[in-house]
DNA sequence: TTGAAAGCGCTAACAT
DNA sequence: ATGTTAGCGCTTTCAA
């Protein structure tokens, strides 16, 4: 079933065919009615194989996935598969280990699938442009921005939301209550990731606060995997610190603190605050609710699948889009004890 | 850059360049070394549309995804995809509403995208000969299998859990510790889905102990949803029967379960016992810890693959494959207050 | 063991 | 508005 033999059975060449398929405008309506009803009767569907043979290019996305294993980022990606069907797009996941070069991965996918574009989900903010040349087509940073590379704002596009600017918002919450002991959980302080950058949103915090920065708060899990942060909150409370609030810099390691915490017999929000940021679906269900900054993970997905698209069929510009999260109240919330 | 440069390159033909990239033995060794050295010096990467046109299908497998939603899908999806990149095939993955219907949907994927396969994660199990002849190719139907359906087992493939068993197991726990009066928390009694051979486990579980079915304890949520079970546990709660423990079929439905009942001041595991299958990540985080049946998700998708792309090398057989769960204990179990 | 040449199904000049 | 035709990059007979 080609399309030589839809164009046999309409009684038309397959140029014709071609055209209807495309939607080119110099079809006769009447012609056009038949093909598609041929098409139709033959159940006839195109090779996409074939069709991308002829263009340099395939009518398909990759996206570099580091951190499959957080909810938030999933949550995401299914929003931009949707999203690219509905395009009708492809989409390529490829999924990356911590240690692995996105933009390796990324470079190799896109030559090998001949991919018009990228997008990454969950990287480093430290590109080059020397290492985005090898890339070779645009791509969308997804979920964070290029804060720590050179890249101009034109080299590439981003959705993502104001990392600094939220971590600040959710430690001031706690300061605002009248906490000052705060610690931070986080994966490490200096990796180039949102990590680091909500990391400064809670030093600035507490300055603007008059409190000092106490670096034995500071709960280093060393990757966002929600067993790591449990059990680094674990040894940090052993040491047997004194702190009032947790500053969570993702849901998911926000539940494994509270539970690390609770194993210790510390009540949620009796004796430590807790505030996070991401939203995921599950955290409306921690006993008690968690109190947290939602990232919009449907539209960060559905957005950065329009940007790149509306990038691709421009041939030119770029664009910086700038979500905002929404505090949802939860019941992790509390001042400080007297 | 293609097959000819290279071949120029290296000053065979382009017939050579090809057995080479697919590793037909009759190449001369120094030629191939030659070859190869050509490859990685001009940094080929092979076109794989013009690769995938001369054969009649491409190294693709499609994966049709009902309800991403599901923590538990989405574990064995990233397991799907890591095999399937291992093996050196592509993956598309398709996600569907929970009204669609997956074949219809796979057969449009199969011939679009000429796939060689697919893999079914979560979905119904009524198929008929004539619904699955319309696919093509071969299929494995992960984490259920075709128990409602009327295909032969040589039909087609599977990976999947003893789904009655395993209720039956959860249930009789229950049992065992003094239960009589245990509700259960499901998507619906017969939707031909997981859902409802879980919910004939129970029923028998509750048989073998003596115990008659009060319909008044089925709690049905309509959907695997979180949010959804959250709601039906709550109206449940309104009407104020008498239980003292809930089988949940999903780790994510107990999750909103325990919520449901915290929000009412009961506790789990003092005033109700809960027990659920799956195994999620953050169900070891719940409080008290989810006690669950955890499947073993990452060797379930791991499993899928290498059973469909058996049965495409051996262009017959089948398989059924039942992998057994594993009884993680947490804190939601207790005997039934006196 | 190697090469020449005929497609695979489709798109896009170009011609009509 | 429609048809003819030359590729797109690769695999695969078939010959040598």
């Amino acid at each position: 079933m080609t399309i030589k033999d839809v164009a046999k059975y309409s009684g038309v060449s397959i140029t014709t065919i071609s055209r209807v398929l495309n939607n080119h405008p110099d079809v006769r309506e009447e012609v056009r009615a038949k093909v598609l009803k041929a098409i139709e009767e033959l159940h006839y569907v195109p090779n996409s194989s074939a069709r991308d043979l002829g263009k340099m290019q395939t009518d398909t996305i990759g996206v570099v996935v580091r951190g499959v294993g957080n909810p938030f980022l999933n949550s995401v990606l299914h929003a931009i598969e949707k999203e690219v069907s509905r395009a009708d797009y492809s989409m390529v996941m490829h999924q990356i280990g911590s240690n692995e070069d996105e933009l390796a991965e990324g470079a190799s996918l896109v030559r090998s699938k001949r991919l018009k574009g990228l997008i990454f989900l969950g990287g480093r903010f430290d590109y080059t442009p020397e290492q985005i040349a090898t890339l070779g087509v645009p791509f969308v940073c997804c979920t964070y921005t290029n804060t720590f590379g050179s890249l101009k704002k034109t080299a590439y596009s981003s959705v993502y939301i104001d990392d600094y600017a939220e971590a600040f918002r959710a430690v001031k919450t706690l300061t605002d209550l009248g906490h000052k002991k705060i610690a931070v959980l986080l994966g490490t302080t200096d990796d180039h990731s949102i990590s680091e950058l909500r990391f400064k949103g809670y030093c600035d915090a507490l300055k603007s606060a008059g409190i000092v920065l106490d670096k034995d708060l500071i709960i280093e899990a060393k990757s966002f995997n929600i067993d790591d942060a449990f059990k680094a909150t674990e040894s940090f409370l052993k040491k047997g610190k004194d702190f009032t609030a947790i500053f969570s810099i993702a849901d998911a390691m926000g539940i494994a603190a509270i539970k690390a915490l609770h194993t210790v017999g510390l009540n949620v929000p009796d004796d430590c605050s807790l505030i996070a940021i991401d939203g995921i679906q599950v955290s409306k269900y921690t006993i008690p609710t968690l109190t947290t900054l939602v990232q919009p993970s449907k539209q960060m997905g559905t957005r950065a699948v329009e940007v790149l698209l509306n990038v691709l069929k421009d041939e030119c510009g770029s664009c910086q889009l700038k979500l905002e999260t929404a505090l949802r109240e939860g019941g992790t919330l509390a001042k400080p004890k007297a």
